[in-house]
DNA sequence: GGTAAAACTTAGCTTTGGCTAATTTGCATT
DNA sequence: AATGCAAATTAGCCAAAGCTAAGTTTTACC
């Protein structure tokens, strides 16, 4: 691959823009090996981010209204009916949850496994936030998106700042 | 549209599942309209997720290498050259960069502010995270992700936890 | 029990963002 | 100057996640 190739001084940008010292000041970025993994990373954790925020939504659902009907999927994720029905046939597909047709929906072992996990991730999550100073409406919407990207080491760290109790 | 539509007792899961109280336990949920918006907010985030991270290397690159090749970005992001090409024609598209056939990238003024924009925004979460007592290596993978998801709120205590130097 | 409304599904379109394979261009080195 | 290699582009594939419009099924209500 290219790596760290050679970008020599005889390119236009380089002797106008900065004037001084590439070699050196290439020195102060990270290792591209090292970026790229990070950017993987956080790629694939885009990739499970919508199916987190249903098994998630589902998991509270049920639990707190008896079942999960994909109309209330659509309406709190603020999706159109065909979007939450396609969603979650990639669900069945992937064995997170079952359903019949017509019928609301249920988690699979698997699904409630993740949900649980994102649960528990999200609630650390906001806590963490309000600990920090945030007010209740703005914890609630960042830690949406937060929650996706946030490492065991980084969630142990919140839990810890969000109190021991 | 439904909004807090009657989920009456009738249903099949809601006796067998719960049991007691479906509508006293609803109150525990948030209200839908407010999870909607945070949900949108969280999509409309990750709809420029991926120009954000285009923009804040191509400004990394020119900066500390002289210059922006798609051959770095590629490497540096972990895909391939073809999706870069494709994605910077889209930024190009949307007047956040120039470019010349053949030729490295240049950001255009709307792009320049956002990448500094973001490189603000990542420098800010990084060094929060450190603070907070997360090693370098960690902290600079979840910034990568964490940092499209900060509110000005959160950035705001962000920084005054890093402390302000 | 029939009917209308609500819920759900199906079909089909769009954009994004990834990939491989094949081609074209530019540069460096002989 | 020729040639080969690295970089960039083009073509074309795929899946995810959104949408509208139209059709089907269920439920609710009289």
């Amino acid at each position: 691959m290219t790596d760290q190739s050679p970008v020599q001084a005889d390119l236009p940008a380089a002797d106008t823009a900065g004037g001084a010292g590439e070699e050196a000041r290439a020195h102060e970025m990270r290792a591209p090996e090292m970026q790229a993994e990070a950017f993987q990373a956080v790629r694939q954790a885009r990739r499970s981010e919508v199916a987190e925020d249903y098994l998630e939504l589902i998991a509270e659902l049920i639990e707190l209204m008896g079942e999960a009907r994909p109309v209330d999927i659509a309406t709190r994720l603020g999706v159109r009916a065909p979007t939450v029905a396609k969603t979650l046939d990639r669900l069945a597909r992937d064995g997170l949850i079952t359903r019949a047709r017509y019928r609301s929906v249920f988690l699979t072992e698997e699904g409630r496994q993740i949900a649980e996990e994102c649960r528990r991730r999200h609630e650390i999550v906001v806590r963490f936030l309000l600990r920090l100073g945030l007010d209740q409406e703005t914890a609630e919407q960042d830690a949406e998106g937060i929650e996706h990207h946030v490492s065991a080491r980084t969630l142990a760290l919140f839990a810890e700042f969000a109190g021991r109790d």
